[in-house]
DNA sequence: TCTGGGGTCCTAGGACCC
DNA sequence: TCTGGGGTCCTAGGACCC
């Protein structure tokens, strides 16, 4: 059996930890930039707002119903995060971490535990010590313990903690669970399951394998296989290292000018590179992207991106930022207004496995000043020492207007009680 | 006026090899 | 005039997830 635990309105939660005034006041938390509504409290929900709403949409609802708004601050989800994880630990040893709001568990070993009393118990630990509401959903494959984990939600006798076990009981919570609720059927598939007739999580677990495999993909025979508890979706507790390295973000402000373009895009590489050296790889070749604001109907758009290759694989700021700043020149256009700009770090692999190359060897000689800047930066903050190519101009910086304090990570942000 | 960011996996098609 | 068959690797793009 494979149990998902994931806690609820993540973000809206954290808050809510350590700002009581929150407790019973509809909440929203926005994207960077303060654009989107990413986490909703129940109360919102109920008002009908979407994940992904503008904020400008929605101004008037967020006055009319007192709406709590607060920019993201992921210093204090990521701690939070962190903490739930370690009391997880306490209840088994296997478990894969999936996003910063859950993870899939596994009770090897443990088949005589009332796993349901056992979830119990997990929830029960994590609301006292952290304050965090969760849900457990335990089945016998990932996909059903994704369905199990939405019964635990909705249904009020479930306590927000549910099982699938038995043929009867998994059939009873397929039958009336729309196909686009299942994990791993998205807009795109849904619409051409509903199509095909096949409404219902139920209809799509009976559908027949083998041409189900020839019209989709084998993603699709997967997701009914699951449906069927035949766990075949891996169940992977040490996380991999990073495939490719993204750092995108939106500018604040427009921006116009190749210099504060090559800022942005120096200030995305050398977090790239940090993330980079922390998993103990090297990339060899890097993607830069830039575009204008494609909302807006009225501006010139223009969006264009270069994938630059290095000589070899490397996991060294400079010769990212050599390359980036190659790559920008190549494809800046003036007289446009760009509104985001970003890096992808790809064809990753460990750290000194190197494939030299011929005719134009680069040396790696920079390892241990990459060492003592990450030392610096980790003892005295992040940005303490960096390349000049960042500029000290933040013109392009992200709004951040409301948020809340970094309570669990910087001391002169703590708690305080007056 | 104002619209996020970071990932994974799969497939098709092209370039190349012998 | 007539031009095979079996592979690998890489990339772009599309689907999905949170």
């Amino acid at each position: 059996m494979i149990a998902l635990c994931d806690v609820n309105n993540f973000y809206v939660s954290c808050e809510r930890v350590f700002n009581p005034s929150l407790w019973h006041r509809p909440v929203i938390v926005l994207s960077n930039n303060d654009g989107c509504a990413v986490a909703r409290s129940n109360e919102v929900k109920a008002l009908g707002v979407k994940m992904g709403t503008p904020l400008f949409q929605i101004k008037d609802l967020i006055k009319q119903h007192n709406i709590a708004v607060l920019s993201s601050n992921y210093a204090l989800y990521g701690d939070m995060s962190q903490r739930v994880d370690d009391i997880i630990a306490l209840y088994s040893d296997q478990v894969e971490n999936y996003s910063i709001d859950e993870c899939f568990i596994r009770f090897d070993g443990h088949e005589h535990l009332d796993l349901v009393q056992h979830g119990k118990k997990m929830r029960q630990q994590i609301w006292q010590w952290l304050g965090l509401p969760v849900c457990i959903g335990i089945a016998p494959s990932k996909t059903l313990a994704k369905v199990a984990n939405h019964c635990a939600k909705k249904l009020p006798s479930a306590a927000s903690v549910f099982k699938l076990e038995t043929e009867l009981q998994i059939k009873k919570a397929l039958k009336d669970l729309p196909v686009k609720e299942i994990w791993g059927v998205g807009r795109q598939l849904s619409k051409q399951l509903n199509d095909m007739g096949i409404i219902t999580a139920l209809q799509l677990r009976n559908t027949d394998l083998k041409s189900m495999r020839k019209r989709f993909s084998v993603v699709m025979e997967r997701t009914i296989l699951e449906l069927r508890g035949v766990a075949c979706i891996e169940f992977d507790a040490d996380p991999e290292k990073k495939k490719q390295i993204i750092c995108t973000r939106s500018f604040g402000e427009k921006i116009t000018r190749l210099e504060l373009l090559k800022e942005a895009l120096a200030y995305h590489v050398t977090r790239a590179c940090v993330t980079l050296r922390q998993q103990q790889s090297q990339a060899q070749s890097i993607t830069i992207s830039i575009n204008t604001n494609a909302f807006n109907a009225n501006a010139k758009q223009y969006s264009n991106s270069i994938t630059v290759k290095l000589p070899q694989a490397s996991n060294q700021t400079n010769h990212f930022l050599k390359a980036a700043t190659q790559g920008i020149e190549k494809i800046f256009r003036l007289g446009y207004e760009y509104k985001k700009a970003g890096i992808v770090l790809n064809n990753i692999t460990d750290a000194g496995v190197i494939q030299p190359n011929l005719f134009m060897p680069q040396a790696n000689d920079n390892d241990s000043l990459m060492s003592v800047l990450d030392e610096i930066n980790n003892r005295f903050g992040k940005g303490t020492l960096r390349s000049a190519q960042e500029g000290f101009n933040e013109d392009w910086v992200m709004k951040s207007e409301i948020k809340s304090p970094a309570y669990t990570t910087r001391f002169n942000e703590v708690f305080k009680v007056v």
